[in-house]
DNA sequence: TGCTAAGCGAGACGGTACGTCGCGTCTTCGG
DNA sequence: CCGAAGACGCGACGTACCGTCTCGCTTAGCA
């Protein structure tokens, strides 16, 4: 979002068309995906005007990447996910709480070829969208470590990025749907047994 | 690419126009992406008109399925890969064989947004350019299977998806470069473990 | 209207357009008046694309001095007058003749502020709306000047500018209608007495 | 201007504020012409705010107005001009005393087009602008005949409205200057000759 | 003196037209 | 009938301006 200039007087943003346009926003990418999706549409279904919009956001680009930023399910922390004692447990754990994500990632459709053209847009999509949702796993990783859970010489770094990965790929190119079995395999016959060697029941 | 209509009469069709638009495609779009990317300028580039074009291919996505179905590393297949007597080598001469496949997959990019409105093209891509990645994997696991290399449960459907996602994230999402520390980490701190249960050394 | 390029290939521009886009223009000033009067609609009621208006021309200012340029009464030439004996009768013949004039003034309010801003657009009306108006005048008093009728010393180059610019300021200035009688006195108490210094009647 | 609200209490407004803007927008007018004026322009050259502005002009044409209506010029009264003891000298007085008159004009440019969609601004117009110019002219043609130069049956309405609308085509068609020689012809060749019947020397 | 209502500069707000550009189709000409 | 060129209908983009509204501050005039 674009940074507020320096409040020297004049009317202050109006905070509430910030959550109102970004509901909008959601709710049109939802419905059409991103390249149907228009900034008219979004301004009149938030009753706010284009300028509106565009003071808050430099392009369409920038707003979708918002929309996934403030996603519900990218406020999950590890934190949030209760210690189960085990590594499959935890992520069982998650998989009960996460929001549903897909709207999220499909939103995240089509804005792909914008990355390119800018690394600003990059960043923000790096540290906003990819950060928390590799984070997370990344933290159950280290919690197992904590456990004594992990193998040795298991690649963290790596490991923590293939849930991303594999759900992005699903729902950006396949289009399959995200499957309570698609989940379930993808913990239990991916990241389980590389990070402890176990392997499925 | 479109079907030629049954042939009754007149000019036939110049078949040397095929390659010269996707030549001129696969570098505008290695160029500006694909949204920045207009039939305009490829014909232009192509010296063709936007008539050519089209009579070829029915929009944009399905030329860009073309240019990314026509890449170089999708042609190979599990039997252009020697037979190295083991999984970890199979994986290393397929590193050493694969052709730089970054601009195909970067070529994907914007695509990526079409998918969701038409199942046709979805299927295209699927067949023409996801399958063909997965099933060089899988056929490299089978390989493996059938030297008893494979652990005994590992899920070879999901297994196989895995390097594509991986490498399609990275090129997609997050934009780091396929170095081959990474396409080497994804051979042997991935696939190799979970397959046949062989820690990396 | 935009010069169409040098014809070297292509699909020529479609000139039954021209008129169509031309005509409507013409209604939607008539009913809206220049502020109100959009470039959409315009190309709504003309059926056409606003690129396509745009080819032809670059603004709507421009749109608009061409709907006055190809107004009908514009096309009327001191040769179309019929030579009645006397300046008096010839002005009262092109009364007769005149098409009501009232849209294509009523079309050049708004206009007008436009023109200190672009020489280009102040000539081409200077060319096509006034010079017509002003060069009718002009020819009937030197048609009475052949018959002997004019004073000496009369200024016809100011003279032959009064009839335009009454009417111009009534129609864009007060708004009051272009009634025959006023139309009439134009003649009978302005021009005739200036220019051969009888009284009226 | 608008009306102050019956004052009950609180600041009142500031007085000075008022010429501040109609000075900014006079500038502003005669910089951009009428369509490029814009009321954020002429509020921040006032250092005022837009809403200032608003509390004393109901929209941008009515503030235009009173810059037009506040002009120097229109100040000008029979009383001021003094009696030469003729027309033409009375006419060559007027000349004189005149305040450059153009950018009042210049000013009435654009507003043209809104008159039609506001018979309130046209009747403002009518009264502020127009009338006490045709007054002015009229004023002095019936001082005229109060000496005995007007011959009979001359149109004093007609006659008393060619100067305006001579000058004001100039100004808003034409954008010819209002150069000393066009003033004395207007006087010398339409005016004096048509209501004293006395041609030009 | 301190209270209060309104004015003040600043600028965000909902709307709406602008002129540009890309898609995929259609239409001309020459080969 | 193909192929180059490019005009066509459509419609989204991002900008600019209008006239209104809201913020925090200032400034009379009444208590």
């Amino acid at each position: 979002m674009l940074e507020e200039r320096q409040r020297k007087g004049g009317r202050p943003r109006d905070a509430t068309r910030d959550a109102d346009i970004l509901e909008a926003a959601r709710a049109v990418l939802a419905e059409r995906g991103y390249e149907r999706t228009t900034m008219a549409e979004i301004a009149a279904r938030a009753g706010a005007g284009k300028a509106t919009v565009y003071r808050r956001w430099a392009s369409k680009a920038e707003l979708v990447i918002d929309v996934l930023a403030c996603s519900g399910s990218l406020a999950i922390t590890v934190d949030d996910v209760p210690d189960t004692g085990s590594l499959r447990g935890d992520l069982a754990a998650l998989r009960a709480l996460k929001s549903r994500d897909e709207s999220t990632w499909r939103a995240l459709v089509g804005l792909v070829s914008e990355l390119p053209h800018s690394p600003e847009l990059a960043r923000v999509v790096d540290q906003r969208v990819v950060g928390p949702r590799v984070a997370l796993i990344r933290g159950l990783l280290e919690r197992a470590r904590d456990r004594g859970e992990l193998l040795p010489g298991v690649n963290v770094d790596l490991l923590s990025r293939v849930p991303s990965s594999m759900i992005a790929y699903r729902l950006l190119v396949t289009h399959e749907p995200l499957d309570p079995e698609f989940l379930r395999s993808l913990s239990e016959d991916i990241v389980v047994p590389l990070a402890t060697g176990r392997p499925r029941d």
